[in-house]
DNA sequence: TTATCATGCAACCTGAAGGTTGCACGAGAT
DNA sequence: ATCTCGTGCAACCTTCAGGTTGCATGATAA
């Protein structure tokens, strides 16, 4: 019954995982992140707003968010908006139940080892 | 009701949470992590096999993961064994519900504002 | 006491991350 | 037709993360 039947994460998925904490991983970016859940999509220029860097940083910081999937482009005229993917977060967010999930296991085995 | 009393997280908590999530984003700190929920405290020459690299490179990952509360040292006589710090995990999901939260709301505000 | 073993420390290398500046370009506004 | 504005692209710089090697040292096993 302590069987909870979880998936031990395989080599490859490891890359995919780092990547996607490794995008979280940067103090502009998060702030991106936040100022994306405020409301619509926005443009860069927009994004740049308020950021202590250039609208290139922002830029790559954008690229980097999507290629971990993070955020979603969508042109419009001359200029790109950026919208927030909650598939994502929900994403990373499974990661971290599995792992935690195996530690309370471990746990529960080192206690009742001692315990005996 | 829809004031779910989010704490809009300050400038501060910001570079705090980019370091947690910094320290998720590299593939051999995520085995380490995986390695430590199997079991007992591990030594360094322990978390070290099996992994690509250098007892040394591990002995600096080990440091990196510290710095980020996900592990705790426990010298033991000559060896130094290191546990895994399941409080961290929480608060990291306890950061990645927060900015969920916050889009959720977004989301929901965007579409009442289309619907009129 | 003498090996041996698990680590720490320091120097060093390499690549990539984060940032900037300058210029070119297509879409909109005048 | 022209001016302005939002971006893309490319070159470049600097810092640091991740990795290695070599040597020193304090426990432990012989």
């Amino acid at each position: 019954m302590s069987k909870q039947n979880l998936k031990q994460p395989s080599k490859a998925d490891t890359g995919r995982n780092a990547t996607i904490f490794a995008a979280l991983g940067d103090e502009t970016r998060l702030q991106l992140l936040l100022k994306l859940g405020t409301g619509a999509p926005q443009s860069i220029k927009q994004l740049t707003m308020n950021l202590p860097v250039t609208r290139q940083a922002v830029t790559k910081h954008l690229r980097v968010l999507e290629s971990a999937k993070f955020v979603t482009q969508e042109s419009h005229g001359r200029e790109r908006l950026f919208v927030a993917r909650l598939a994502a977060i929900e994403e990373a967010q499974a990661v971290l139940r599995t792992i935690a999930a195996q530690w309370e296991d471990a746990l529960v085995r080192l206690k009742r080892f001692v315990e005996e």
